[in-house]
Parts: structure tokens; sequence; C-alpha cells
DNA sequence: ACCTGAACACCGTTCAAGT
DNA sequence: ACCTGAACACCGTTCAAGT
């Protein structure tokens, strides 16, 4: 059932993740679902939880490779930026509706793991003078705003011509670019 | 009409704006709405359409004002970080509804306006020194996009605990103080 | 040019039943 | 424990009229 909301999600975005569409995907009645969840919004949920395990198994991939500090971090910030191009129905669940969100439970904890691999990652940069001293989650916590801050632009089809072009993969190596501590003297 | 809907939306949230709740604000059939918008889509980018008119202004008179550059760009980021926070409904027509911003016509050019002044100001930080060289337009949207990513962050509820008392306000600060530019010599 | 009332095709959700 | 069918209260939108 969660599955037939994903698929649903995907093709014709959050408007067409109606129950009746649901139930009949199941071959179901049109309430069906509410036999398994609570509402709606409680379904959509349990495909954001999913899709935050997902992510939470992608980053641990991406810590246990052997690349260098850097590229882990720009590998996964791409991974949330294509899921934004590439799944925007499910993506805008897992960071922009306050209303599922606002389920909690198994969803919030699944979205906690894989944040708090993604700070691992920031953490390793940090150690390795990729990215300057700061503490950790609040870094990691700005750097990852950023790249949903311009998955969200690129989602809305984008202000003006040049600027467009801007893509968010670009914009987070830019962003590291410029973060770089400076290589001068360590301070005291 | 226009008025009516803000006011729905500051209330209640963008779900409350139902053409029935707007044309009986107005002493209207619930379907008078339509003798001045083509739907309901129409009608919430009128209203995000006038927001970002006066957010162009807003950023002019920063601008304007003698403040260093550095004071006019917290002060920018700032606005739109208090509407976030202040206005949900209203700041998420502007930056996070994709049906909305593909109305184009006078909503895209009221965009373009603010954002155009935006650019403005991060252009005398980076002649002030306040932010490193690079492609201004692209540095404005990327700065911008962070504030976006912040105030969507902190709209959802936040994460984990410490991690949401970062809040936007800031957030940004941080930015702005981990990209000044390094002190060292000139480049070339 | 602007407005109204009825109607249509959808929703989420509830509820009384069924097995 | 899980499912169904009918029903309710709501939508956006359309349309035939009215002034």
């Amino acid at each position: 059932m969660v599955a037939a909301a994903r698929t649903l999600l995907d093709s014709g975005g959050e408007k067409a993740v109606t129950l009746r569409a649901v139930g009949h995907a199941c071959n179901l009645s049109h309430n069906a679902p509410y036999r398994h969840f609570a509402s709606r919004t409680a379904l959509l949920a349990a495909v954001a939880a999913a899709d935050f395990r997902d992510l939470h198994e992608d980053f641990r991939e991406i810590r246990r490779s052997r690349a260098n500090p850097r590229n882990k971090l720009i590998k996964a910030l791409t991974i949330g930026a294509d899921l934004g191009r590439d799944h925007p129905a499910r993506y805008d669940l897992l960071f922009n509706s306050p209303e599922v969100s606002a389920e909690g439970g198994e969803l919030a904890a699944a979205e906690n793991g894989a944040f708090t691999e993604f700070v691992a990652i920031v953490e390793e940069c940090q150690r390795s003078g990729t990215l300057p001293e700061a503490p950790t989650p609040v870094l990691a916590h700005l750097i990852f705003a950023t790249m949903h801050g311009l998955t969200a632009a690129a989602s809305r089809g984008g202000t003006d011509a040049d600027v467009t072009a801007t893509d968010p993969a670009s914009g987070v190596r830019l962003l590291i670019n410029l973060l770089a501590p400076s290589p001068g003297p360590t301070p005291s």
C-alpha cells in the first residue's frame, strides 16, 4: 500500500495520491486505507519514512566508501538534489511538508538517523581541513539547508535567465569551495 | 479581493483560501472570483505578486540606507526569514509553490525586480570585501537559497534538539562569517 | 462587464454493516 | 482484524441565466 502510494506520487504528484486511487491500486475499496492508516497524512508519512531510511542507507554507504571527505560530502548532497529533481513529490514529503513532518513517530526517527549520518560526513570534512571549524551539527544543518534551498529554487522554474543555470549540483560545489578554510596559519 | 485572500492566508493557511470563502468575505457569491481571476491559482499568484513588490520595496530601502554592506545583506535576509516565520502561507506562495510560480506574467516580473535588488546588495558586499569574488548573481542565488533552506527547515519543526536551535537568523550570520574572504594577500 | 444559482465531478472522512 | 457501500460535508469549476 505504501508502494502504491509511492508510485502514484512519482507519476502524478501529491495531488494524485487519493485514498481512492491507493485503494484501487491494491484491488481494494476506496476506504480500505483507513484500516491501515489513521489518515491520508499518515499514509504519506509512511512513504516519507521509507525514503528517509533509504537516504540513511545511502549516506552510510558513502561514509564507509574510501573517497576523500570532500567527495563524500558532494556525493551526499548530490543524492539529495537528485531526489528533488527526479522525484519532486517524494522530496517535498521529506523536506517541504509541515503537515507530514508533524506526524512524528517513525518518520522523525528515520529523519534523525539520516541526518546523523550526514553530520558524520561533515565532521570528516572538518577534520581533514575541507570545512572550517564550527559546531558540527550547526554547520551540517547550514550546508544541507543550502542544498535544499537550491533544489527548491530549481524546482520552481528559476527566477531569471542566467541564474537558473545555477543548478543545485554546481551551487553546492561553489559553497564548499567558498567555505574552504583559509590556508593560512592555524588560529592559535 | 486580493486583500481578502491575503487575510485568509495569514489566518488559516493556504487551505483556508477557498473561492467560496473569498467571495463571501467580499459579500459576493461563491464563484464571483471567476469574474476577476481565471482560477484559484491565478488569485494566489496575484497575492504573491503583491508580496514580491513589497519585498522589492523593502530591499530598495535597505540598499539606499547608510548601513554598511554587511548589515544591509543581513537585514535583507532577515526580512525574508521573518516573512517565513510570521506569514508562512504567504512565504510558501513566493518560494515554495511551483504551481503558483508557473503563472508567470505579473508574478515573474515582480520576482525578478526583488531579486535584482538583492543582487545589488550582494554586489556591494563583494566590493567592500565582505563577500568573496564570484559571479554576483550566482553568489546571490546561493546565499538566498541558504536563507530559504534554513527557513524551510525551521518551518518544519526541526530535526533534532540542538539543531533546531539554529534559527534562520543566526544561520545566515554564520554563513556570512564563513564566506568572508581570507584577509591574506589579494590574488594577483 | 459583472454577478448569481444550480449542477458536476471530485475529495477526505465517518459509519453501520458484513466476514 | 480487515473490508465494503452508502452517505456527509466540502471543494474547484462550469454553465445557463440574469442586470
